[in-house]
DNA sequence: GCAAAAGTGTTCTCAGTACACCCATGA
DNA sequence: TCATGGGTGTACTGAGAACACTTTTGC
């Protein structure tokens, strides 16, 4: 298989994750990091997305998908490719001269950008390659080339894609409480929710399924646990042309 | 000013307009017509969206900007990049191949893709090069490269974007009827909508300025003539949580 | 006066919203 | 027994949906 990468074209990830623990929604990155040849001075320390260069034979959902999985393993996440950044001089401060002077990229990369969904759990940090960490949305690092841009584009999309479309059950484990979905939800939104009025709303969704199970090794009530079942959201999904301008 | 452009990335442009006496949502395509060296077999003969390959220089936004103004002259028009499109075989149909040698383009191209929203009456046809015409988004012509898929996504892309912000007026005349605004809905949706829920609706929105006017020049009853005032709109905006999954 | 489309009101139903207390559990 | 967070019910309000006839105008 031929390998031959595009020098102008390139995808980003922007991988979010959330902590139930923490009740933070979180982002994946990488460390950008380059000595002086002489090794006495920190040329560029930061952070990125992870991303690479498309290979000729690949699509571009295929590139997004084995960036993904290079860095974190995974392959059947949630995945949306949501723009093309493409400004001559995006990749055009001090630090990424610096940076791609030493990595011989091309300046001219227009990089199409996608956003995963992941589930904090399933991500090993050991595993990961390039120094990866998590950075709570709110307390992003210094990033380098146009990254905080492209992150800040890919949170307004996931803002208004979660309001429609049940996609927020990728953030969460595969067994959750009701609150777990609320606080979700107030992360992402920077809002406060009634917990009665979103409970009643919630549970009375078919695709929201209690379990037999409870939470265990709290210390308190343990919370009833759901999950969410896309089979049944899709037998009874409807299009909706409610006009809300 | 350099002009060099790039082969491997492209924009392409769906472009929308509404008829409003045939209540038809139209599609701006040119033809693409090739004849073999002889002259006496036609090699290519369909139709395509309106692209071209980025310049160096440009950002992405500047060269569909760009493209749009050498079709119909017009600048300030609606414009989103909804997609980008780069399939290693998006271009690699019989007819295309014929196309791409003659063009000398190349064949790994990823496009940008972006929709604009025109107002029918602002394009004059006899201007635009390339023989370009309008065609009901229900009754498209043969279309050359993957341009079908590009133009269904837009299609797509524009039938939840219009259900919420008040796009749809960059379809219509400056003034309109409430009777055009409900039609060019149920064009675009393909649904059909009560009148008098739908009349109250809009007249009670702030940014639907009732004129002094009415219609002229029709054999029955004139209408009332009403504005959008994107102003108004823009001032009592206020996001909306509802989460309607 | 007639054809054609503009314009008008009421009732019902459902979902969103506001709001405060008791309950079950582990420590 | 107490601290902690889980879980519950009611009344109000506003928007959407269903539904059929009268009015105005040009010809």
């Amino acid at each position: 298989m031929e390998l031959k990468k595009n020098p102008n074209i390139s995808v980003d990830c922007v991988v979010f994750g959330y902590d139930t623990t923490t009740k933070s929604l979180n982002l994946l990155l990488i460390n950008r990091y380059l000595e002086s040849a002489s090794g006495n001075e920190v040329l560029v320390d930061d952070y990125v997305l992870t991303g690479y260069h498309i290979y000729e034979h690949e699509t571009l959902d295929d590139s997004a998908t084995r960036v993904l999985k290079e860095l974190t393993g995974l392959t059947n996440t949630y995945k949306k490719q949501f723009k093309a950044f493409g400004d001559p001089d995006r990749l055009k401060n001090e630090k990424d001269i610096t940076w791609i002077n030493n990595e011989k990229f091309n300046f001219r990369t227009v990089t199409i950008a996608y956003y995963f969904l992941v589930k904090t759990e399933d991500v090993d940090l050991e595993k990961t390659k390039h120094n990866a960490k998590w950075f709570p949305v709110a307390e992003l690092p210094t990033l380098g080339f146009d990254h905080k841009q492209i992150i800040l584009e890919a949170y307004e999309d996931l803002k208004i894609k979660c309001l429609a479309e049940p996609i927020i059950f990728e953030l969460l484990p595969d067994k959750f409480t009701i609150n777990d979905v609320q606080d979700l939800y107030e992360s992402i939104l920077d809002i406060e929710i009634d917990n009665r009025n979103f409970r009643r709303k919630l549970i009375n969704k078919k695709y929201i399924i209690p379990l037999d199970e409870k939470q265990v090794g709290v210390s308190k009530k343990p919370a009833q646990l759901y999950m969410f079942s896309k089979d049944v959201y899709e037998k009874m999904y409807q299009k909706n042309y409610l006009i809300n301008i």
